[in-house]
DNA sequence: GCAAATTAATGATTTATTCAAG
DNA sequence: CTTGAATAAATCATTAATTTGC
């Protein structure tokens, strides 16, 4: 995990936390001046420098941007799959849109 | 219990169990063939859909995260509040105010 | 002990985001 | 800038636990 002498940076709970909050709120890449600033505040969570930050905010978004990918390749690659499966599942997934127009209960196809 | 014409699903002892363990073991969003795997699995020990298993694993899912942000809440509210009276210099709150984002729409200026 | 009342869990819906394609 | 696809967050609604007065 996080050794003492750890050549690099270990980011306390605390500080991923409001990272992942700035990064929400809309912080994406943050300039020079928002990192310093980011900088002294975590700081007060455990040691940390401004590459750190800059660091974390490339990587973030570069994993976000990776996660969707993936998630969009696998899609393809069960769309054959998922046609089979069509008419024998009862599925909302993913993503399941029940625009529920006026009151059909049972929401989805249902077509055990 | 579950009253007999009861307007939703409720899980049997076994079905929840298998369905932690699944969890714990790396299942954290199943896609739709896992789903029907799973509830074809789960129906032998009672009643149980596709959709069941979905909601199931979006809310179990979302309830952890909970929890862990509760924690880490409460830790940093400790946390602010001994810095607050140690130092009571007001962490001059830097250009990231992190409004909780679900509050006013356009999240932030984004000095990119 | 036992229901009615109240509170906590949790299944099911809706709403707000995210990224990227057009 | 808008829209599509997928989700995660927030919310609603019902069931289970529990508390309370008798």
């Amino acid at each position: 995990m996080c050794p003492a002498g750890s050549s690099r940076w270990c980011p306390t709970p605390e500080q991923v936390m409001i990272l992942e909050e700035m990064y929400r709120s809309g912080v994406k890449t943050p300039n020079a001046t928002q990192i310093q600033q980011i900088t002294s505040h975590l700081s007060f969570y455990g040691k940390i420098e401004g590459k750190n930050v800059f660091y974390w905010f490339q990587n973030h978004k570069a994993r976000e941007r990776q996660k969707l990918r993936r998630k969009l390749t696998k899609q393809l690659q069960l769309q054959q799959q998922q046609l089979f499966h069509h008419y024998f599942d009862s599925l909302p997934s993913p993503a399941f849109q029940h625009h529920s127009y006026y009151n059909s209960p049972p929401p989805f196809p249902q077509v055990t």
